[in-house]
DNA sequence: ATTAGCACTCAACGATTAAGAGTGCTAACA
DNA sequence: TGTTAGCACTCTTAATCGTTGAGTGCTAAT
């Protein structure tokens, strides 16, 4: 247990530490003001907090470093939330969000511009995932005699399109009906529920009706194809390279890494995902509490955001431990709010 | 003028230093086998070559450095195209030209990969855009009762959609009304001609068929911002954290420079795209040669592909001036040929 | 309980030195 | 005349060694 006092050092210790990078001695501590404590008291204040984890000496006669679990106290109990974001910053994203919006897409990019150029981390942005999307068209496109685009519309606006190619003894008009039979059948169905529906009960009455089976099931994997595209809620990044503005990261290995797995939207979108089922609609995860080794380093913190609470999307920073938890999670905090809104508006109609 | 030795010579430092990073000393060259030379000649002929601008010092007593000139000279002259691509790397080409192929641009991201990993360079490649596109289908299906996906569909199967919305008192019928006029006036139009022929032909007309002029102007407008979303192709990156391998990219300033320009994907869509018109199919950027500041100490190797002759998309490699530049053409030869037959065959059905 | 004082530790910095790679030049050689 | 061996010279790189200074831990006094 800590007291009190010490709570005050270690939160100073840690604010120091974010901003200037360099390991904090028990002077600077002392001389700052407020306290009216002595270095040598500071002094053994930190040992104290030394002992029990909080902090830690990258080496004897060096300052202290907020450890992992040092951080952590930090984010559960040392926090103040008080508004740190700064009111040109706030007039920004308000604008960001009264603006006409006619593309959800633009604001999840924008928004993943905003948090990396106010934060100077990195911002990913995954964009919102609404699972009770329902079909709302099935619409094909012919291109040629033997090819067309397929395109799929869900109750929310989002458009998924794949172009098809069926072998040349099957008419197009053939095809045509096909769509016309799935949307007759499908038009309103909930997207997650259209892979089940169609090897259920739609599968075998396609069969029937088209000459060949196993050419009706290549058409309608292919439909699958395109549906389930839809699923991967789709990825913005904001700011990657501030990654390298870190000192943490002028080791180039260590920045490689990170960078490249950045480059993989595919495995920071399920990280983001699981994060958002794991964790509540905000997650903070320091350093060695990340799963990927490749965040060994870094704190990854998440915030969702909702449709009457249903978590749609995740928006998100990463940086180094040594991160301005305070000013991030109220970035997130605020944009995370925002976006909610503007979805549940987009998304009702 | 330079004689046959001292080319033989330049091509052996150049490729030394491609190899090795480091400054190229005359015994190293001397004792490399064929040569029949002692370290004095060549030093003596080096001596020359720096004199003329081809090599440089980085300081007396280090070993010499090819100069921008240089690696121009080796480039227009001395490059054997001979077939420097490895047997294993050709065949998983092959396999990728070869695969039932249903989206150009799963193609394209692909090609970018296999570039950036077998050069290890920085990989882009940038999507067909065939202006000869004319429309095949403008389809419109409605959200709610004042907002509707408005859908654009080539005559090569590319997908542009956005969502409008109009206002309270313009019934969806009457939309309904204009997307089939335009439907019937437009279908066939080559994209290129889209907007004049709007603004000339069809804007009025609509005027007179609504009842508010400006309402059908704003969605026109719609319509054609997503026309032209369909101008810039898309832009494909490879490997973009190839470039922190490089030596030459550890100091972390360069590489963030380099990396950030990367991020705007606007910015190196145009470079490419200025880059294939300026230059031939195949076009080397050493250095300076480069307008952008960015791209400095950076080479980029571009080779266009073509439909019939016409180049529709850019392939190309960004990397240090200190390139393997045989390897890194052969490959943007090789790719790029395979590009164009695939992309002719893709859009001539 | 707090603090002043002091001895001690250790990274960081600078200067000095040694090693080694590579050059340019000269003189000898074919 | 072109080539080469030899040698003195240059300059970077790495290693060594004090020196400095920030910061600690401990003790004794308040």
């Amino acid at each position: 247990m800590l007291s009190e006092r010490q709570k005050m050092i270690l939160r100073m210790i840690v604010e120091d530490y974010v901003q200037s990078a360099e390991p904090v001695g028990s002077r600077s501590i002392s001389k700052q003001g407020d306290t009216g404590l002595s270095a040598a008291t500071i002094r053994n204040e930190m040992a104290d907090l030394e002992e029990q984890g909080y902090l830690e000496q990258p080496h004897t006669s060096a300052g202290r470093v907020p450890s992992q679990q040092g951080y952590r106290y930090y984010v559960d109990h040392l926090l103040q939330l008080g508004e740190r974001l700064r009111p040109e910053e706030i007039s920004k994203m308000k604008a960001l969000f009264s603006e006409r919006v006619d593309e959800i897409e633009k604001v999840a990019q924008q928004t993943a511009l905003y948090l990396s150029t106010f934060t100077q981390y990195t911002a990913v942005v995954l964009g919102p995932q609404v699972y009770e999307n329902t079909l709302r068209s099935l619409q094909m496109v012919p291109i040629n005699e033997h090819s067309a685009v397929l395109l799929v519309v869900t109750s929310t606006g989002q458009v998924q399109n794949k172009t098809v190619s069926f072998p040349e003894d099957i008419p197009l008009s053939q095809v045509e009906k096909l769509v016309r039979f799935l949307n007759e059948k499908l038009v309103g169905t909930p997207v997650y529920q259209m892979r089940s529906r169609i090897f259920e009960e739609i599968s075998h009455e396609v069969a029937r009706q088209m000459r060949d089976f196993e050419e009706a099931q290549r058409i309608l994997d292919q439909l699958l194809a395109v549906i389930s595209a839809e699923k991967d809620g789709k990825l913005f990044l904001g700011g990657t390279t501030n990654m390298l503005l870190q000192p943490e990261f002028h080791n180039v290995e260590k920045a490689k890494s990170v960078l490249s797995w950045l480059e993989h939207h595919d495995l920071v979108s399920r990280a983001l995902m699981q994060e958002s089922k794991a964790r509540g609609p905000l997650s903070v995860r320091i350093g060695g509490e990340n799963e990927l080794s490749t965040l060994q380093d870094c704190s990854l913190v998440t915030a969702t955001y909702q449709i009457g609470g249903d978590p749609v999307g995740v928006i998100g920073i990463i940086g180094p431990t040594r991160m301005e938890y305070g000013r991030v999670i109220g970035m997130l905090d605020y944009l995370s709010k925002e976006m909610s809104h503007l979805v549940t508006k987009w998304y009702s109609g």
